[in-house]
RNA sequence: CGCGGGAUAGAGCAGCCAGGUAGCUCGUCAGGCUCAUAACCUGAAGGUCAACGGUUCAAAUCCGUUUCCCGCAACCA
């Protein structure tokens, strides 16, 4: 069962500072890695940034820095970021980096050799205000100032040559552009003519970018670039072997506003290079903020990411990952934050570590119990708990994680349930033994819930595993072992009390 | 008629592809328990499954029309 597993996010543009956004692919993309790793896959789970473009020159500009200083100073802050919300990733690219300039020019050098790049003089609407083309939707739609048509020599990508190489794949592999409607939404816009991709620009205009390797007055396009860095970091041309393993990606994750650039540029621009497509390209959707129906009593936190400092770090993970579905777009009030942080994870998931490690410290001075005796009510929770594994692993697989948690959750609900019904408290009156089986079935539901939330939850699901002494043990019954004395703890998520 | 997605209890979602008592979480109300983080457990109320029409013994589910919401419409990362 051992499969490799590599996943990408996109590598973010340093204009501005991290985001919302940001946090929320590069979580996904740290929970679905470390999902893999918890199955027993060999994973490369690779994010970085984008800091070429126009952009950026332009906010280096603004901050009086060059370009090169001014990503510098921005790249430590995603750093710091993805270090605050324990984000493991296994490669970190830039592609200001020696590395990938390199590669960037070969690919550039290989397909203009293949005859996939020609000059060709451009000409369109160029907005002054916004010093870029714009297409004539945009012009019609009166939201640019300074509109007038410009003749440009440029270089340009024969993307339209693969126009039909392309439909015929996303037909042929109906898991490569997920969610589906996002497949068709790309489908949709295949049946236009695909027009050619400019990859240049003019140096006199703006100079911050990889120059192309056959035409010194051009730096490349910034997608052409920073696409490239898929293959860069598995070692395309660089390191066969390693490339081997690992290319192609298993998952590229974006936000559905980058869908078009990775499910048609960077795919025709690996059908010239004759590189296999990575399997599935997943767009996940928006954290929508801002819905001023936001409760006064709760106060106006408005970024996310303030609640790690104040909740945890934990805890915003499993809500990012719990409340966003599939594909879509998701609201983001304190409100709903604090309602799923008190239900789920104070309510039911910590207060059933506080009720089990409570009793065991009551009836059986701290010490796991043999499990002994099991009836009906046991082998429920056995069988339950039993095919929890192979349930979230599929849904992983599907990238549900949002019902993967679920799941997981409904183990918790129901060993709340089955202690509530079996009455540890009173049975450990008449017979320990039993009440001793009560706990160690209860502890075994929780343990099992912890090992498939920690990809999830990292911190908090350790803190659980070593007060039961079951650090590092696998999604199976039978695992805790009697005779372990439990560690005191905290509560694990204390309740957040709403003022009225 | 540019292409596509959606409309299911107060809220957020599942169910639709392979028609057959409408389900989950939260919220509300009542009760229980008292080991626990005023928690947990049980029960109840609440839905003409957007509207209209069609197919069928049977439609949230298939087909058609209408209304409303949303996404995409490329060189903007």
């Amino acid at each position: 069962m051992n499969n490799k597993f590599y996943i990408t996010t996109p590598i973010y543009y340093v204009n501005d500072k991290p985001h919302i956004g940001h946090a929320y692919t590069t979580i996904l993309a740290d929970v679905l890695a470390r999902y893999h790793k918890t199955a027993g896959d060999e994973v490369f789970f690779l994010t970085g940034l984008d800091e070429h473009g126009q952009k950026v020159q332009q906010a280096a500009q603004k901050r009086g820095l060059s370009a090169q200083a001014h990503c510098d100073d921005l790249a430590p802050r995603f750093i710091q970021l993805w270090e605050k919300l324990e984000i493991k990733y296994d490669d970190f690219i830039r592609t200001t980096q020696e590395r990938h300039i390199k590669v960037v020019q070969a690919v550039l050098q290989k397909v203009y050799e293949s005859g996939d790049i020609y000059l060709h003089e451009y000409e369109g609407w160029y907005s002054v205000a916004e010093e870029r083309f714009i297409t004539e939707t945009e012009k019609e739609s009166g939201a640019f100032r300074d509109v007038k048509p410009l003749k440009e020599r440029n270089w340009f990508f024969k993307m339209s040559k693969y126009q039909q190489t392309l439909i015929d794949y996303i037909n042929d592999n109906p898991s490569f552009i997920q969610p589906v409607h996002r497949r068709n939404e790309i489908l949709g816009f295949l049946k236009q003519p695909l027009g050619d991709l400019c990859i240049s620009r003019p140096k006199a205009r703006m100079d911050w970018g990889i120059e192309l390797p056959f035409d010194k007055e051009y730096v490349t396009y910034v997608w052409f670039d920073a696409l490239i860095n898929y293959i860069t970091a598995p070692g395309y041309l660089s390191d066969d072997e390693k490339f081997k393993k690992w290319w192609p990606a298993d998952v590229h994750l974006l936000g559905k506003d980058i869908l078009t650039t990775h499910s048609v540029y960077w795919t025709t621009m690996l059908f010239s290079l004759a590189l296999p497509l990575p399997k599935t390209i997943f767009a996940h959707g928006w954290w929508l903020i801002g819905e001023t129906k936001m409760s006064k009593s709760l106060g106006n936190v408005v970024n996310p990411l303030d609640l790690v400092d104040q909740y945890g770090v934990d805890a915003v993970r499993y809500y990012l990952m719990r409340e966003m579905v599939l594909g879509q777009d998701a609201n983001f009030t304190l409100e709903s934050f604090i309602k799923r942080y008190n239900s789920d994870l104070a309510n039911d998931f910590g207060n059933l570590l506080n009720r089990v490690s409570g009793l065991v410290g009551k009836y059986f001075e701290g010490v796991v119990a043999e499990e002994g005796q099991v009836n009906e009510p046991e082998l429920a929770i056995q069988k339950q708990a039993g095919a929890l594994d192979a349930k979230v692993r599929q849904l992983v697989d599907e990238l549900r994680i949002n019902e993967a948690i679920e799941e997981t959750l409904q183990l918790v609900r129901a060993a709340n349930k089955y202690l509530e019904y079996q009455a540890p408290w009173k049975v450990a009156k008449e017979s320990l033994p039993q009440a001793g089986t009560i706990l160690y079935t209860a502890m075994e539901a929780l343990r099992i819930s912890a090992v498939l939330l920690a990809p999830v939850m990292p911190a908090k699901t350790a803190t659980v595993l070593d007060v039961l002494g079951a650090t590092d043990s696998a999604p199976r019954w039978g695992e805790l072992k009697s005779g372990t004395k439990l560690k005191t703890h905290d509560a694990l998520f204390p309740r957040l009390e709403v003022k009225e």
